[in-house]
RNA sequence: GGUCCCGUAGCUCAACGGAUAGAGCGUCCCCCUCCUAAGGGGAAGGUUGCAGGUUCAAGUCCUGCCGGGAUCGCCA
């Protein structure tokens, strides 16, 4: 049930009526055509742009358009007043009941209630995380894994066929670099001094792989050349990165659909194939780049590469595809890779990349773009970088210092659900402040706290009545007499519920969750206000002494509000919280 | 220098091309014999970095500047 959407209908119906009487000529495009909520409730329930929209290619003024359509719309019952407003809006006001109505429909729908078609059950896979299995993930990956799911579980709540994708980035010298730091552990497992050279990585979280290598290999690996163990360390090392990363992501309340390894790409011939298909179309060519205006590298030779001709398809310059000893650059496995989840046959992509990335992405669209014949669109998603707080001071993360801010470390202090939901308070492509002290606060300023404290006082309504004897079951909620609910306030309440519908799609079709925890603070903040409006008004209290049917069409209010509560956070991936402790 | 992102109240940030640009914090004033005051109401606070353009309508789209960040051929 999305009112906003029916409303549209109904103006839509309404304005062919009025092409059909010649009142409009024919032939109008409606596709601009909005019903949205006025920023001022003073402007009635919902106004539609429909009179200024469709003024110049009907040739009339809009308010002649908006008068007609004033009069059609009047017709119906649901519309109890159309007024001409501004340059040409039609504000309308609802009949109660209509608002009443949507408090038995969200508490039938409960948890379907804001759940939307407008995905046509298209299928899209969302790739994220992909962090490089050389370590445990940081907080700039614990943003981005939070993202990445929150829009995967907003795409299937708004009717997509979701994929949830990591890419594991196995194929490189940086896993190379792994099997030789893990290497100069296994040899300390084995009591000798290890050599962390310039260039290895030195956290101790390779320690147990040493100790694990040692397990399985004895003392055997000591005393060979690294041609003889390389590729053993490395693919030992690499799964188990991969099995922390998994439980990282685990412990977030992340599931990924699949797991694609970079690795597996080669020798199969997927690479090959991929630039053999540019090369058809006439993308690949042998050339030399131009230097890079005004900052020229000290080392800049000219040299002959194999380029990717990716200015074909909007990049700014054409990209490197091989290595001068003819090995891939990392640039090809991920055109084939992006080809072959082009012929797995999604019908739209979308990349989370971190925001140092961001040169990456006119090149990535391009060959996108170019091995799909502009079939399937590629949106990529940069996530800013998270700033760590601590008491408002600065958090300074640094290696050296043993300051290396994990997921795992951020989870076992803040917890998953305010981690998640902390971390969907921003745009993506906003920095993002986290503070360990202030996440973890009880105040209003807190928007954690501040929406599950909502929910936390709907079901202690929903307890004190229940020991009052008040029959609190959904269906007997959404049976009650819902014409008790009058009041303005409470029809205020009812209004911003009948927004989630509307307000899902629209987070949707713009691939940003954080939509979601806005919306659900302003939710809980019309909450706030009606519960405290029940300190100076008994009648709005939830709970009506000696009067079970208006304390049932109360608590039908209060339980729907806790219903969309549900809703928002099940897509943040957030558990409700029923009372606060 | 090229490219991308950001620039909105003192601070942190919202606003699918819509009307008088909204919240929280901070400042000031109010509200608990009453379901959790862990909350609520009100006041003050703005040339949406600057200048043009498109549009019935621009914080939002386009162009050019200014300021901050990221990035820039065999690292992924």
């Amino acid at each position: 049930m999305n009112l906003f959407s029916d409303i549209r209908d109904l103006v839509i119906s309404a304005l062919d009526s009025l092409v059909a009487d010649g009142t409009l000529p024919a032939g109008l495009d409606f596709s601009a055509v909005a019903v949205e909520p006025p920023r001022d409730a003073s402007h009635g329930d919902m106004a539609t742009n429909a009179a200024m929209v469709l003024a110049k290619p009907a040739g009339l003024q809009p308010r002649a358009i908006a008068d007609a359509l004033a009069g059609r719309l009047m017709a119906d019952p649901r519309v109890a007043g159309a007024d001409v407003a501004g340059p040409g809006f039609l504000n309308l006001r609802l009949v109660p009941a209509l608002w009443q109505g949507l408090v038995r429909a969200t508490l039938a729908a409960g948890a379907d209630y804001g759940r939307s078609g407008m995905g046509k059950g298209l299928r899209v896979n969302v790739e994220f995380v992909s962090a490089n299995p050389t370590g445990p993930m940081h907080v700039g990956h614990t943003r981005g894994a939070v993202f990445g799911d929150a829009l995967a579980r907003l795409l299937a709540y708004a009717g997509w066929d979701v994929t949830r994708e990591y890419y594991i980035n196995d194929g490189g010298a940086q896993v190379d670099v792994l099997a030789r730091s893990a290497f100069e552990r296994y040899r300390e497992a084995n009591g000798l001094e290890p050599e962390i050279r310039e260039g290895l990585y030195p956290g101790d979280y390779l320690i147990p792989v040493g100790e694990a290598l040692k397990a399985k290999y004895g003392d055997s690996l000591l005393n060979q050349p690294e041609s003889v163990w390389l590729r053993d360390v490395r693919d030992f090392a690499t799964e188990m990165m991969m099995a922390e990363i998994r439980n990282d992501l685990k412990v977030l309340g992340v599931e990924m659909d699949v797991y694609s390894s970079e690795k597996a790409l080669y020798g199969t011939g997927e690479i090959e194939a991929a630039i053999a298909t540019l090369r058809d179309m006439d993308l690949i060519y042998e050339g030399v780049l131009e230097p890079p205006k005004g900052k020229e590298p000290e080392d800049w030779e000219p040299r002959v590469q194999t380029l990717f001709r990716s200015t074909a398809h909007g990049d700014d310059v054409d990209r490197p595809v091989q290595k001068s000893d003819g090995s891939w650059t990392y640039f090809a496995p991920d055109i084939a890779y992006h080809y072959n989840k082009v012929k797995r046959g999604f019908d739209q992509l979308i990349d989370i990349f971190g925001a140092d990335h961001g040169g990456y992405v006119k090149r990535m669209k391009a060959a996108v773009s170019a091995l799909s014949g502009g079939r399937v669109p590629l949106d990529i998603k940069l996530i800013q970088l998270v700033k760590l707080y601590k008491n408002g001071e600065p958090f300074k993360m640094s290696k050296r210092a043993g300051t290396f801010v994990t997921l795992r470390d951020v989870v076992e202090q803040a917890g998953a659900d305010v981690t998640r939901f902390v971390m969907l308070t921003r745009k993506n492509d906003a920095a993002l402040d986290f503070d360990f002290d202030k996440v973890l606060e009880q105040s209003k300023d807190n928007p954690v706290f501040y929406v599950q404290y909502a929910n936390a006082r709907i079901n202690s309504v929903l307890r004190k009545a229940r020991e009052a004897g008040i029959d609190c079951a959904d269906a007997t909620l959404a049976a009650a007499d819902l014409s008790r609910l009058g009041h303005e306030a409470e029809i205020a309440m009812a209004k911003k519920i009948a927004e989630w519908p509307r307000l899902v799609e629209i987070a949707a079709r713009n691939n940003e969750p954080h939509r979601v925890a806005f919306y659900l603070y302003e939710l809980a903040s019309e909450f706030h206000g009606l519960w405290n409006k029940g300190n100076d008004d008994g009648a709005l209290r939830f709970i009506q002494d000696g009067d079970i049917a208006t304390s049932q069409a109360k608590i039908a209010l209060a339980r729907s509000v806790s219903v969309v509560i549900c809703n928002g956070l099940a897509i943040l991936g957030v558990a409700p919280v029923e009372e606060m402790r």
